[in-house]
DNA sequence: CTGTATCCATCGTGATACTG
DNA sequence: CAGTATCACGATGGATACAG
């Protein structure tokens, strides 16, 4: 793209073996999910947002919306009032992909505690050797 | 864990918001979509994975297995032959989520036009002022 | 065939300070 | 309120060489 790398991938260049990933790109950054999710209710500001998710910094919600704007994911919505407001929407075709996002939520609270118990067998499994004690 | 870190996400600290990011963060990996994908139809050898997977190496094949192995969505079944052969399987918990990700795989292609139509809207509106000449 | 170990470039993200 | 700029650091992943 035309200004330099701010951070946060800033474009695909090769071709996709698989579309998943496609989209993973779009959504696997930290923060974007969160947004997506924060933001499908309808029209939320940017200061809402930044309290509305644990942990973000100013900096990242702004880059993160960016993208997401970018893709066409979020619409940018500026009232030119004092002091300024700005809103940020789901666009129909991240409503869609929120509901498909959906599934995967529900997939992790299904098999969350499973997981849980993989990890924990399998490490105790290849701990390092100091299994005599 | 155990070990010191050796590339790829090595454990979770913090709880989650919203779960979703849970499975983002065993998935988002550069290459795990991927090895889940080739591994849909039955269990594969290690070579067959390098191969059939256009640009990892292996010692990101090996990472990104044993992760998988580790989160309970592969398994690693060794046969003791001369030469080795070890084949890796999907889990019926990885293979539920595969076909959730093939939700995300539709939507990916039925939005991957409209997508690219938007980024090149938005770069064109947002390049370094250059527009005159 | 199926890995592991090491080194290193790059990317993503947080901290902090400044602005219209 | 809603950003942007700069810096710094660890995580991520590629290249390469070695091994059971």
């Amino acid at each position: 793209m035309s200004q330099r790398n701010t951070g946060v991938t800033a474009q695909v260049v090769n071709a996709y073996a698989c579309p998943v990933r496609e989209v993973l790109d779009r959504v696997a950054g930290k923060w974007s999910v969160q947004i997506l999710v924060a933001a499908a209710h309808g029209p939320i500001r940017f200061t809402e947002l930044e309290r509305g998710i644990e942990g973000i910094s100013r900096r990242m919600l702004t880059l993160t919306l960016r993208n997401l704007e970018r893709d066409g994911l979020v619409t940018r919505t500026v009232h030119p009032t004092v002091p300024p407001k700005v809103e940020y929407a789901l666009t129909p075709m991240a409503q869609e992909l929120h509901e498909t996002l959906q599934r995967l939520t529900d997939w992790a609270e299904r098999n969350r505690v499973h997981i849980a118990e993989a990890r924990a067998a399998y490490d105790v499994e290849h701990r390092p050797e100091q299994l005599g004690a």
